[in-house]
Parts: structure tokens; C-alpha cells; sequence
DNA sequence: ATAATTGCGGCCTAAAAAGACCGCAGTTGA
DNA sequence: TCAACTGCGGTCTTTTTAGGCCGCAATTAT
């Protein structure tokens, strides 16, 4: 029931909080203890490999420094 | 594990997504069906009682013709 | 050389979302 | 009056996230 799409736009939304985390110069650990979010768990986010939940975006967000809104600015289909 | 913040901010998206949708003259049945979300968990949504994932957030986007970051444009703590 | 860091994947358990269906009390309208 | 609609909660199963820990290959210092 995994869509094709959903597939895309959670690697864009990951491949998005992997800039946004290289431009600060954190590593997976650093951001992980950051926003309380194991670095694997960090790492599979930004290959898109799962689907967050709502309150894993706000957390992430804040560790980033950017809004939840900002953060799901990139185009999705 | 449940933050108490994550209630607040789950509760003030399910407002939001609640506006919207009375904003369009939707009833739970009709955006269901727009968006492929069965009517009960879009009132529980809207009640702040589910933690959504990204993708039901993109669901629920496009059938309330907002994009996903609009979404999020209210303030969360 | 070698020690530390890094990204990443695997594995596990418990908790929760997804998805679907049912039924009811209250409202709305014919 | 009564039929249809509406919001909403409950229940059940399947799938997935959350959360945590371990270890390795590759890279990056020291």
C-alpha cells in the first residue's frame, strides 16, 4: 500500500534535512543529540526510508533551526 | 513518551486542518473521500488524538487544496 | 600507523499509525 | 414524521514508526 509517490517525496524531504544538517556541519551523531533522535534512525530519514510522524518533523525542525513549515517547503507531488 | 508539547501542537493541527475543511463546506465524509482517509481517523485528526505521518500530511494537503507547508504555518511550540 | 569519527545498515521490542468497518446520538431537511 | 447526513468513538488486524543498541567499512585526523 506504500505508494510510488510517497516513495519520491520522502526522499526529497530527506535529502532536504541532509542539506540543511551539512550546512550547519553536524554530523549524524551531533544532530542526533540534537533533537533526541538516534543517528541511525537520522540517517534512514534522509535516505527516505521511513515515513515520520508529525512530531519527529517538529523535532527535527527545531534541532535545524528552521520552521516545520520551511521545512516541507521543498515541492512534493 | 508522549511529550506534552506534542499533545498541544497535534491539537492546534487538527484545528487548523478542522478550519480548513468547514472553511471548503466539507463534511468529514466528503474530504474522506478526497483524500482517501477514512472519516473516523480525520475526526481524530482534527481532535489531536493520532500523531500523522508526512505522508498523511501530503494527503490531507492536497484534498484541502493547501500545499504541506501551509500546513505547518501554525505556530507549534 | 593508528585512533577517532562518520555514515549506515541490521536487529530487536514496544508502541502507535494505518486502514477498514460498525453503530449511535444528534442534527438537518424533505 | 422520518429519512438522510454528520461527527465521533469504539474495535480489530496489519503494518510501521519509535527508540535503542551494536558493529562495520570508509574516511579523517593525530
Amino acid at each position: 500500500m506504500i505508494r510510488q509517490s510517497d516513495k519520491g517525496n520522502l526522499k526529497k524531504l530527506g535529502a532536504y534535512i541532509k542539506r540543511l544538517r551539512e550546512a550547519k556541519n553536524l554530523s549524524l551523531r551531533e544532530l542526533s543529540y540534537a533533537c533526541d533522535i538516534d543517528n541511525s534512525k537520522i540517517s534512514k530519514i534522509e535516505k527516505g526510508q521511513i515515513n515520520i510522524t508529525f512530531t519527529t518533523i517538529l523535532q527535527l525542525a527545531k534541532a535545524l533551526d528552521i520552521s516545520p513549515s520551511e521545512l516541507l517547503m521543498t515541492g512534493f507531488d
